[in-house]
This record gives C-alpha cells, structure tokens and sequence, in this order.
DNA sequence: GTGAAAGCGCTAACAG
DNA sequence: CTGTTAGCGCTTTCAC
C-alpha cells in the first residue's frame, strides 16, 4: 500500500540510511546521489510516515488543546489563536471537548491521548486542586483560566476577581446601585463564576452596599440562552415582590450578557439608560453588537502565545538542566468601554472600537525565554 | 522513562503477548492470569503507548479537519459538531486553518499530515477542481461546501444558489426592489461567495429585476467588521452619485450581515423598516441580536454527521469488497425569518426562536450504512 | 491459553 | 560520505 523509504532506497540504489539522510535535509551528501534519491521519492509518490518518525523520536508534534466547547466565541478565539502559534512552532493541535463536565476534564488531565500528544493545554471549569495534584500523567501540562491552583504546572489566568471588581466599580461609577449578577453557577463548582461572582461580592462590599442575593441569578450553562432566561426569571422575580428592577447588569461573560440584554429589551428597558449591561471575555460579537457591548478584555492572544511558548518550552526540555520552575502568570485584562454602558456617546454613531492594545505581558525575547514575571492586571476605560 | 507493555509483563510474569491480550480485553485468558497483568499494570501507571499501536495497526484514529478559521462562528459551530460526532466514533480531531488561502488549501489536501490522520475533512474556499483531481494524497477526503465539483470524493454542500435565490426571494416577497449583495469575492476565487451572488443575480433576473453592478459589495474578509465596511461604502457610493440607498441586503453570511447592520444604524436607517436584512448560516449570535436575524440556516448538524460518518466508513473500508462510490449529498437548508425582515411582527416581543428543524436527510441507519441520497434543497418560511 | 519471533517505517549508532 | 544493524512499543502470525 504505501510506499516506504526502503522503496525509495531501493529504487534509488542506495541505503535506508542515505534516502533517510536526503529526506530530512541533511547535509554532506554527494550532489548526485542526492539527486537520485529525490526522482525516486517523486516517482514513487514517496511520503513519510509521521507516525513512524514519531514512534522512534517519542515526540509527535501534537498539542492537546481541551476546552469546554469550540463553539463557544471565547474558547473559538482562544483555540483559534492557539491553532495559529501552534503553527509556528510546528506544532499541531488536537482539540478536544470537555463539555465543562468534572468527569471529561478528569480524564483529559489524566492523559486520554497517552503518548499520543507531546502536552497539553487545559482550560478547566471544574477541575479541584487535588485532581491537578493526583495527575497520573507525565506529559507537560499549562493550565488556562480558573483562578488559582496551588498546583506544579504552568498556570495562565488573568485575575479574575480584580477583573470582575473593575467591571461593577466601572458601573458603580456611573451612579449605579442595584448592580444584577447573570451567570453563577448553580453548584459553585465552577471556578470561574464562583470567582467573578467574588468580584462582585466585594466590590460593593466595599463600596458599601450589600450584595443582595436576591440580584444573583444562576444558570446552568454560559449561552446567550442562559443570559436571556436568567434575566427574565432575575426581573421576574424582583417585579413579583414589588421590588425595583436592577438598573445594571454584570454577567459572567459576553453571550450571557448579551442575551441578558435581549431580555431587557423584551421587558421595554433601555441600554444603558434603564440598565447597564457589562460582559467578560472581549468577544468580537460584542464589539458588533446594536448596542455594543461593555466588557473586560483578556489579553487573549498573549495567552494563547504563553500557552504554547510555555508548553514547547517543556516539551523540548533535554531532561538534563534543571527542569523549569512552574509558572503562574496573570496576564493584563482592559476594561472596554462601549455603549451598552454610557451609550452613543461623544462621538455620536461612530462604529465600535476595537478593544484597546491590551496590557502586554513581558514577552519572551525568543521562543524559549521564560516569562516568569508575574504581572499586576491593569484595567483601563477606553472612552 | 515510560513504561512498556514488557515491563507489565515482566512484573506479571507472563509473556508481552500475554500481557497486550489482557490490555486489549481479549477474552479467553485465565482470570488469574489477567488479574496478574492487570495489578502490574496499576502498580507501574503503564499507559499505552498510541503512536506504536498506531504504527502497527496503520491507523492513528485522528480526523484532521481542515477550516479556514475556526474564531468565524460558521466553523466554530461545525467544529464543534464534527469533534463530538467523531469522539463517538472514537477519533479525534485535529484541527488545522487554511485561512482562506489557496496555498494552504492545496498543503492540506496533498496531505500535509502525512499518515498521521487517518482521513481528512476539508472546507475548502478556493481550492478548484483540477487540484482536487491532482491530489497527492491517498487518504480519505470528505469535502465541505463549496458548490459543485466533479471529483471523485465525497462532498456534502447545500445548495448554496438555490440558498440564496430562497433568501432574496423572501425579500422580493416583502416588496422590496433595491436589494443590495455584501460579501462578493475580489477576484471571483471565493467559490461559495459567488455562488451566492449567483443566486442572488438570478433571482433578480427572474423577478424581472436587472441586477445592478452597484448594488453589489465585495469583501477581503468574511467578519463583522467587512460588512460594515462594505455596507459603509455602498452607502456613500449610492449617496454621492445621487441614487437611492439600497431598501434590503442579503448578505454572503451571518457575520457580514450584522456588521452591515451596524452600518446601516450609524447612517440612520432602521431595520427592517428602511432596510431588511437576510443572513446566511444561522450562527446563534444572529439569533440574539437586538434585531434578530433573518437567515439561512443550513442543517449543519446533519453536515457535520454526514461527514464524519462517510469519512469513518472509507476509513473502516476492508479493501476487499468494492469501494464505497464517491456520493455528492446535499443536505436541507431552511430559510429563518426573524426580525431584520418582519420586524417584531405579531408575537411582539417574543424571544427569538431557535431555528425551525432543519430538513433532514435520510439518514443512515447505523454508522456505516450509506446515505447516498440526492436531497433537493428544501427551503421553508418559518413566521 | 500462552510463549517466541517477526516486523510496522523510521532514525541513530556504529562501522567501513 | 555511505551502508549495516538495532531497536522505538506494539500487535500478530505462528507454534507449543
């Protein structure tokens, strides 16, 4: 069936070992057998055979990127710039679903494709300290997102609970008060709700309000569904009691709250006049939104870019110098200021900025420097 | 470093033959004996190694798909469906981008992952006919939209022509006379673009409409922020040679159209009164956005299904019996109607409704039996 | 039921 | 500079 090298070999009268030799560009080789060995592998179709090469090296090229769902805008964007600095490298990405479930992510951390990736970039939801540390898997390992884990592997997370502090403080500032949160998680088991619902919590704690639980609504999954529905069931509720309506809204990420605001719609309230509405994550959809769309913006490329830098960097550790120190690094995150929280303003219909040059990490200089550098997350307005 | 299958079955005491049976759960063994295997390997965390079976069996179980960029909401959403429907087969995806560009296309369809995937899904944008019948590659190859091509691989595409004169016609039916096209190609290479501007052009012709060159916008890219620069410049366009503003726009997919749509609110223009607006994907943000989107909605579940399904039944070929016929599948699409066409008409304010089910193929019964079914467009009103 | 041996396609030691 | 020889870790004929 396939033509192997020994074909070639053969065909080209010489070894294994020269054909190998041609193949992978090596140099000293006489011009003409050279010459030779290359007719061969055209006539012959020649091509190799990766999974051989890696078998004998113990290294494929292969990445295991596993996020929640790809169909998700920020984990789309996010693997997508993973994919791209993938490329660079000459690294391959296998994406795999986790779907969010404790189970799935277990299994992945705990090496499903044994062998079969040379590491793994993991974006976990519900995954405990613990599971990290029982890891029954030696392949490299960054994690993405989720806060903090006390645990031996690189670590890449903006800091959530300032992020989410800048989000209400930004809405606070506006004059807000009754400040909704769309998103947490049902069961607390979701790391990173449970974190920006923390923001929330002391971020009006220290503004001197008390956070009212009957102003958090939860929901099961992270869709602009889930937005829509909780809200409605949020205004609902708070109408139900004779209570006033929120007059802002941080949700938990950019579909949440963009479907919080066709809710709101729904219900004659006007964004921002009647309720602000902030988001998390930058995605483009907000950007274009009718009514564009406040949010926090993680640098996203710069953790994809850390991702991938940080798992070559290990996986072409020699074995013999001290093995790299784990790393946590936060990258920046910006708070983006749209319309949806002080509207058309200034300059009237102008289209909607594109997210402003996000806070730079210190960059490695080449692929493998470290970057180590533990970064203060800086918000910023963008007016 | 890792540990062997010998190892296992040194510590165990049995042959390595012995020890890859009880691995791979074949029956007939001794339970003692299994039992042995299966404590030594608990105690040495042995994990198989992927690549060397692999090597072995000539099968890797990986699926490379290859889209132009998974961040566009399109792929994001077909991505997604392909990994699940594949993780049901038991394989894995590999994800690579194209870009879009004709280079890389012609890269991934030669094979660039040479043996390392065992099949490959390929949405190709711009690759034509003749490199596809050059191919270099012997792998399965299930082929993804595009329009018509007369090579002998799978294709699974909607009727992207009839799609589009479906849509126009929707908004010919609303009585509007001017409609304008976002997303035609520069050059004429974007197969799938122009076959909707084919579409487009025909329906007009057989409305008894002269389609106007003005009226059509060509984009460089596919997102948000091409439609609003292309309905931008039509807008000016029209404007500075005195001539009405287009009262519809159909554009090439879901993204160009919203950003169309912010254009057309900067310029004072609502939608669907002054100007409706039709989609093409039914991607969930159009769902959502304060105007929602009218749309078509292919049946991208089906697609992804049908793509996986051909491609693991080439795979799976014995070599013996004949080999599975190339099948060309056209698989429904369904015009959506939302409000950018009928504004909030009769329900008010109800929340968007999720696509209409979409038509359904004839499925295969079980995974491996062939849907070889030509299917007709089927194109419905959902009001 | 279990063991010995061959080999998937390739590369890395060694010789020559 | 090139050829010969071992394996990488696994499955799979074959005997026993």
């Amino acid at each position: 069936m396939g033509v192997s090298l020994k074909d070639v070999a053969l065909r080209a009268g010489v070894s294994l070992r020269t054909a190998s030799k041609v193949v992978n560009g090596s140099p000293h080789l006489r011009p003409a057998t050279r010459e030779r060995v290359l007719r061969a592998v055209d006539e012959l179709g020649y091509r190799p055979n990766l999974t051989a090469r890696h078998l004998r090296s113990g290294r494929t090229g292969l990445i295991t990127m596993a996020v929640p769902d790809v169909a998700r805008p920020y984990f789309a964007e996010l693997a997508g710039a993973v994919i791209e600095t993938a490329a660079r490298y000459g690294r391959t990405v296998l994406l795999d679903h986790t779907g969010g479930s404790y189970e799935r992510e277990l299994t992945v951390c705990n090496g499903a494709r044994s062998h079969l990736a040379d590491g793994l970039i993991l974006s976990p939801v519900r995954l405990a300290e613990e599971d990290l540390r029982a890891r029954a898997d030696q392949a490299p390992l960054v994690l993405l997102g989720g806060g903090e884990y006390r645990v031996p592997y690189d670590h890449i997370a903006i800091d959530d609970v300032a992020a989410a502090r800048t989000a209400v403080r930004h809405l606070a500032s506006l004059g807000r008060r009754r400040i909704a949160f769309v998103g947490a998680s049902d069961d607390r088991a979701r790391r990173e709700a449970d974190l920006r619902l923390r923001g929330w919590r002391e971020e009006l704690a220290a503004a001197g309000t008390v956070p009212s639980t009957a102003l958090v609504a939860a929901t099961d999954g992270r869709g602009r569904q889930d937005g829509l529905a909780a809200m409605t069931r949020l205004l609902a509720r708070q109408r139900s009691r004779g209570r006033p309506v929120p007059d802002a809204v941080f949700a938990c990420n950019d579909q949440l709250a963009l479907g919080a605001m066709r809710a709101l719609a729904q219900h004659g309230l006007r964004v921002p006049e009647d309720v602000a509405v902030v988001g998390f994550d930058d995605t483009e959809e907000g950007r274009y939104a009718a009514v564009s769309l406040t949010t926090i913006a993680p640098d996203t490329s710069a953790i994809a870019r850390l991702a991938v830098t940080r798992l070559v960097e290990r996986i072409s550790w020699d074995g013999a110098s001290p093995p790299p120190a784990p790393v946590r690094i936060t990258p920046g995150h910006t708070l983006v200021v749209r319309e949806s929280t002080t509207g058309r303003s200034g300059t009237g219909r102008a289209p909607p900025r594109p997210a402003a040059p996000a806070f730079e990490p210190a960059a490695p200089a080449h692929a493998f420097a470290g970057c180590q550098s533990r970064q203060p997350p800086v918000a910023r307005g963008t007016v």
